[in-house]
DNA sequence: AAACTATTCAATTAATTTATTGAATAGTTG
DNA sequence: CAACTATTCAATAAATTAATTGAATAGTTT
């Protein structure tokens, strides 16, 4: 073995964690269990696609070691591999809109042209919620919000919000959160709120958005 | 657009980013530039490709923003689109290294079964240098150095290395250090070193690192 | 301007990757 | 044990990507 065939060697194995990241479906899948565990199925309706397809995109992921699987009944969980792999894809994502432009322009055109949404970030929101101004809204699944949350945050899964709604005693603005910059659930939360009349603002960031922020 | 066009809009995005990691050749390339800007011919040496190939990576890593290019002469001189990329990548090879354990394998097999050297780490180093117990030696060609060293280090390039080793007076360790923990000039210079009853060690890491380091 | 250099472009071929489908497997429930 | 579920496997067709070659371009030197 020669130093070309060395390199050759330690470069391919590179990029295959780079391969398992060149697929948007595959990008995709790993944001979803950044929010936690999640099994075949589950993740085959978030991304819209068939349960043979991603199953197919967790073996490639499993095999450049990034995801990982228990098996519970008939259901298989899979999860990521190891809690720097979220924190590396927040770094890919940073990386990316800093590069893409194009992806910033598609984000904001979509919220603001479509929806007409008014945005919070984390920053200005803890001194907002420390003064009891509003309040923390988690739309996503119970199950995501029963694996990790931002304190202070109540649990309304986004299909239970139409319902809900009434029951629920609102004096102060709300603030709507779901899974990270790319998942619109809270977006659909805010629409819903809004169509209520209680003033309400939609959070880009999430759990692990807040958790590195925390640090 | 609906909420699954954004989507996959948005994935795809991001996948521009991953399908540019996702090629073994493209990450030499990375790495390489990350040493300092290089024009398409010193790259297609380094990397043992041919000209028009190399062309196309550059193109492709042009495309997705991760590398830029000013005019010299006839020479195209290319270089990292933004300092954070160099961040990143370092990012991205720890987390390659430590999902795939293979890395770590073909490394040190290299290294230590065919080599038999004796390796030093950073942390090592600094105390050591600040007592005036070693020599640091950069072997990257003189522009790189030029570009960026290790305060403190001395530059003799791995060309030059055998013939200036007699006007050289070492009355201490050396210690030779090159781009990093997959360029193997500095393996090749301990060699040399050796062979001329020098007491001397490599050191993986290269300038980027310490830059990390030092913060 | 002619000869020369470095780089890019375009066309071809080979190789790899993706999505789709239907069958096979393994575990669960009645 | 039969019916059912979730998942994986295997085979295929379509799409994408990589390396190679030779020609085209743009700038430099004589």
């Amino acid at each position: 073995m020669n130093e070309r065939n060395l390199k050759d060697l330690l470069y391919q194995e590179f990029a295959r964690i780079g391969k398992s990241l060149s697929s948007p479906k595959r990008l995709e899948i790993l944001d979803i269990l950044s929010q936690g565990p999640k099994s075949v199925d589950a993740l085959a309706k978030s991304t819209d696609m068939s349960v043979a397809n991603v199953s197919q995109h967790l073996k490639t992921l499993f095999n450049s070691r990034l995801v990982k699987f228990k098996k519970e009944g008939n259901f298989v969980i899979y999860e990521l591999a190891d809690e720097v792999i979220s924190d590396f894809l927040i770094t890919f994502h940073a990386l990316a809109e800093k590069q893409l432009i194009q992806v910033q322009q598609i984000k904001e055109e979509f919220l603001n042209e479509q929806l007409g949404l008014e945005g919070i970030t984390l920053s200005e929101l803890i001194p907002r919620m420390e003064k009891g101004e509003v309040l923390l809204l988690d739309v996503r699944p119970k199950e995501e919000f029963a694996e990790a949350h931002i304190p202070g945050a109540i649990s309304i899964p986004i299909e239970e919000l139409g319902d809900t709604l009434s029951s629920l005693q609102v004096n102060c603005d709300v603030v709507a959160y779901c899974r990270g910059p790319y998942c619109l659930m809270s977006a659909d939360a805010v629409k819903i709120l809004k169509a209520n009349g209680i003033k309400a603002f939609r959070m880009e960031q999430g759990v692990k958005e807040w958790l590195q922020f925390a640090k």
